[in-house]
DNA sequence: GTTTAGGCTTCG
């Protein structure tokens, strides 16, 4: 039972016969625990913090705060007391930051609100919090200029975060705050992250693009920029242009986002990731997305608030944010090559893209064109030949597993693990491939639909959208499923060139060949008779001269797809090995000279027009499920993809 | 000095 009756503050012992324990203030307090905790009196208190709704402005002229308290005397957690604060400033409320913080509360009125105890502000209000996790520092955060505290306080605190460590309702801090890459449609967040950019949407809206270093597991509604002006942090928009996250801010809590600016550091509360659903008139991206929204209305402590400088999430926040941001610097450089090389479109000629010293040396100012007037140079050609290609394949391999549907969440907890030892759980889980094994619900559904073609392995690992895809680093493999909006050549004629399997040379399939009446083709449809003349200028100028010698060059299938998932379009090339063969794109459709191949040509036609309508019945596309893999020709180089492990699931006409 | 909101999801 609570000694203090009178809201005085001090415990006086009255008329006591000994005098009160005194501190080095002059005061001391008597404590009460909740069980005792009566209505219409004014007490004093240490409690853990079971829920609580951050400081919102009320419609009068006051912040108005929530909280729950708890302590070991409640029987049941779902008791408690209840308590309302007011206060002019956040900054006098108390200073309450995650479930299972302590307080310390002086003066707390209890009155009756619907017949339960309500804690309210008493003259003198005073209250201290403290991080409620073992081991965390006793400093307090406090909701005045002047408190008391002294080491019965400290004491006091350190029973408390045992307790909380021990109930596990409390102890939320003691695993990863979720991010962006652990959300999943209808399910509500509370999420730390930082203003990029912001934009008044209407009255009732303002848009938000935030990021936390993640990328959401789901594709998103992003909103149509067109119309806004957009309030930017442009120096950081341009370094995490692919981490940027669209959040949709409703009601009553314009007034607080407005307060915001890019740059500022945001916690959101009770981020609502609601299935989207397109107006009528809205021609449909091909996937299901979600869109991240703010709800009006403080329920489950809904809001904005800012993220204090010494909130427990932020300097893991940051941390991540740091990583990606250097990575993001380097990136930029190959962001301008590719740029450079986009002005060719991002496919150059046939290069043949070595990446060897020696090969570019090879290259050199050789010109095939002359000599024979009927080879022109591929002009669709993936940046880089065999070589590259292998390296690409070993440094992936290096890099360890395919992209989990949440790679991003990956790297963060990777990055957690090296920071924070005891934080490994998330880490070890998924360090293993092939440990998410669950596809999302969406996933689910997707699966159950036709689809064009299906992956022939790696069937644990989860989907990742497109723009996720676009803005990891490389090399780097992924699980996508997206529909084929165009790919090239559009004349299946040319699926197929010549290729020089010893330097990586491939051509267009010369007039000579595309004619009838040219010289007998090899047993093997990808076999030809036409020399590689790259080879053949090399050894010349060698001086050597033995013609045997030059190899002939090989049929290969080589295709641009660009695909679309509703979040980004993304370009990959199939190719030689990933083309065909028993487990690989066209099967056993061989490459081969398709010019003179009527009924090869009459099986690939009906296949792309299965795989990509056109416009007019785009919808009607059936998704293609495919294994990319990402890598550079050289370190600096653009991102490039090709698709491998990935088959199609079509049946010719 | 009073009011605000008083946990328990919007529907964009």
């Amino acid at each position: 039972m609570s000694r203090i009756k009178d809201g005085a503050g001090p415990s006086t012992s009255g008329h006591g016969i000994r005098p009160p324990p005194r501190t080095t203030t002059g005061r001391t307090y008597e404590y009460t625990k909740l069980s005792d905790v009566k209505v219409r009196t004014t007490v004093n208190l240490y409690a853990a913090v079971k829920f609580f709704k951050p400081p919102f402005p009320s419609r009068g002229t006051d912040y108005c705060m929530v909280a729950k308290l708890v302590d070991p005397s409640v029987g049941n957690l779902d008791e408690g007391l209840k308590c309302l604060f007011f206060a002019k400033e956040e900054s006098t409320l108390p200073q309450i930051q995650s479930v299972g913080d302590i307080v310390r509360i002086h003066r707390l009125k209890v009155d009756n609100f619907k017949d339960a105890p309500q804690g309210n502000k008493g003259p003198g209000f005073s209250c201290l919090v403290f991080d409620g996790r073992q081991g965390a520092p006793t400093n307090p955060r406090s909701d005045s200029q002047n408190f008391t505290f002294g080491p019965k306080d400290e004491a006091k605190v350190l029973e408390l975060r045992q307790w909380v460590s021990l109930t596990p309702e409390l102890n939320v801090m003691s695993s990863d705050p979720p991010t962006f890459a652990d959300v999943t449609e209808g399910e509500y967040y509370d999420l730390s992250c930082q203003i990029v950019s912001m934009a008044r949407v209407d009255e009732k809206c303002v848009l938000f693009q935030v990021w936390d270093g993640t990328i959401p597991a789901e594709p998103f509604r992003k909103a149509d920029l067109q119309d806004l002006s957009l309030d930017q942090k442009a120096d950081l928009a341009q370094k995490v242009k692919g981490y940027l996250v669209d959040v949709f801010i409703f009601d009553n809590h314009v007034p607080t986002a407005l307060r915001f600016k890019p740059g500022d550091f945001v916690r959101i509360n009770n981020l609502h990731v609601a299935k989207y659903k397109p107006p009528d008139n809205e021609a449909g991206p091909s996937a299901q997305l979600v869109e991240f929204v703010v709800h009006k209305g403080t329920s489950y402590g809904r809001g904005l608030t800012t993220l204090s400088s010494d909130h427990p999430n932020l300097q893991d926040l940051k941390s991540v944010m740091k990583q990606v941001i250097d990575r993001s610097t380097t990136t930029e450089v190959s962001t301008s090559e590719q740029d450079d090389t986009a002005a060719n479109g991002p496919v150059k000629k046939a290069r043949t893209g070595e990446s060897s010293a020696e090969s570019d040396g090879l290259l050199g100012n050789s010109n095939v064109q002359e000599g024979n007037s009927n080879v022109q140079e591929r002009d669709s050609m993936p940046q880089e030949g065999d070589s590259s290609v292998q390296g690409g394949d070993y440094t992936v391999q290096q890099g360890g597993s395919m992209a989990q549907g949440n790679n991003a969440a990956q790297e963060r907890d990777s990055n957690v693990h090296e920071t924070n030892s005891n934080k490994n759980e998330k880490d070890s889980i998924v360090s293993a491939e092939g440990s998410f094994a669950s596809s999302s619900n969406s996933t689910d559904r997707r699966c159950l639909q036709e689809t064009g073609t299906v992956i022939t392995g790696h069937h644990h690992i989860k989907v990742t959208p497109i723009h996720a895809v676009l803005t990891h680093y490389t090399p780097f493999k992924f699980r996508l499923k997206a529909q084929l909006v165009d790919y090239c050549p559009r004349d299946v004629r040319e699926f197929c060139c010549l290729f020089c399997y010893t330097c990586n040379y491939c051509i267009e399939i010369p007039s000579s060949l595309k004619r009838n009446d040219c010289q007998e083709e090899g047993r093997e449809p990808s076999n030809s008779s036409f020399p590689c003349l790259r080879c053949k200028k090399t050894q010349s100028r060698d001086g050597n001269t033995d013609s045997a010698v030059i190899p002939t060059m090989k049929y290969i299938y080589i295709v641009k797809f660009t695909l679309d998932d509703g979040t980004g379009l993304l370009e990959a090339h199939m190719w030689k090995k990933h083309a065909v063969s028993t487990e690989a794109f066209f099967r056993d459709l061989p490459p081969c000279n398709l010019y003179r191949r009527q009924e090869d040509r009459q099986v690939l036609s009906d296949y792309m027009q299965q795989l990509c309508p056109g416009a007019a019945s785009q919808t009607a596309a059936p998704w293609m499920e495919c294994c990319i893999m990402s890598y550079t020709v050289k370190d600096s180089g653009p991102a490039l993809y090709q698709i491998f492990d990935t088959t199609l699931a079509l049946e010719a006409a």
